[in-house]
DNA sequence: GAAAGATTGTGAAATTGTTGACAGCCTCAT
DNA sequence: ATGAGGCTGTCAACAATTTCACAATCTTTC
């Protein structure tokens, strides 16, 4: 049986991106699109889009481009975006309420389907629509809403006793906030977002910009 | 003249991540740390930090391993670390509300310094004892703060306007938030948090979870 | 309907990044 | 003092990723 390579992580994670530019020409009204054109809305080379695709099969037409609404069609079954994926918000303080109330995700096939935490003074309050939950409560939610993605926006202290409760009651992706790196079983799927970490790494060219003279 | 090479991005992107490992590690006590003992708490090899730290000299004692608190100190100085930086924030709705209010900034040498934009209902209002300037403020503010790093947090539609506006301002380095891909001049240093383009990289796995059995 | 122009998909080459492996050094125990 | 054990820094091998470059194919024009 002749299988084609599975897709590499960045090229998985390349997707989105060029999914988001298709949507976005779709809604000025473009129907075609070549990998150049592309490319340069958001500084991809064009071959390295061609590569990527190829991954996935053939999608173009020698002459012409893409057909944006198909491209983004398949791009979009392909990261199962066809369906709608129910997430599980953990840690209802600033940085949850305001991930709670960000419009940007229902849009794209992400619902926010239960939140959790562990103050009793949030537990029971409501947020756009929702029930906090109680933290003991994430077997039964997560299982009742069949849950297989999660959100962390607890604190780095909290973060890997929660992350290994999620894991348990059957969570399989994570995205998480907290500012430490998580242990976890093999088969679950982990990624963070560090503002501190990448403003701590753009500090670094800032500080050696005066050192480092364009020659 | 025997330069060193240039350090490739990734293991810039990387020394902050040993940064806050090394931060924890003397929170607990911990004086000294192998690379192996280093990279087991934050899944990286050990060859790879004592490769990412030769690009910028020679930190540890064979035989012993990294002095933690020195080691910290030294990652923080080549990150510019040893200096804090003012860094404005432009857009604050719930998400720029967030930001302002996250205490993890000041503590790790990141300051919110100027809160910028464009609502009237909100220009004029203070939000943890900053005043929110009008947008068009930016270059007398940015000058007068010394601000050469920024935070948006715009909606997608605003966010090249406003990033140009910020680099004619003098910002030299920017941190978006915005779902979109800035076009920008050379010299400009920019990183994009996109919590939906992660979520959309994780549903990838999840749906093709049951069609790949672990052979 | 033939030629010109555009653009894909893809092997091969080039580049970039990671890991292996070990000489050399340092410390501690005897 | 000397030997054993532990660990760094680095060169070289390896792996992953990106880019090149071009045959194949489609459309448009004349």
């Amino acid at each position: 049986m002749d299988r084609i390579a599975l897709p590499p992580d960045v090229v998985v994670r390349r997707l989105p991106l060029y999914a988001r530019s298709l949507r976005y020409l779709l809604a000025e009204g473009t129907t075609s699109v070549s990998s150049q054109d592309l490319g340069e809305r958001i500084n991809v080379t064009a071959a390295q889009i061609r590569k990527d695709l190829s991954y996935f099969g053939e999608f173009g037409k020698q002459g012409i481009g893409y057909d944006v609404e198909k491209l983004l069609g398949q791009i979009e079954d392909i990261l199962g975006l066809d369906q709608e994926w129910p997430v599980a918000l953990v840690g209802i303080g600033h940085l949850g309420e305001a991930i709670a109330r960000y419009e940007g995700f229902r849009q794209q096939g992400i619902r926010i389907a239960a939140l959790f935490d562990n103050s009793p003074d949030r537990i029971g309050s409501w947020l756009v629509d929702l029930p906090v939950h109680h933290i003991d409560d994430l077997n039964r939610v997560v299982a009742e809403q069949k849950i297989a993605m999660a959100i962390l926006a607890v604190p780095a202290t909290r973060a890997q006793e929660v992350a290994d409760r999620l894991v348990e009651a059957g969570v399989r992706a994570l995205l998480s906030y907290a500012p430490t790196v998580l242990q976890l079983p093999d088969g679950i799927w982990v990624r963070y977002i560090d503002p501190v970490a990448i403003l701590h790494s753009l500090t670094y060219y800032l500080a050696r910009a005066n050192d480092v003279p364009v020659e």
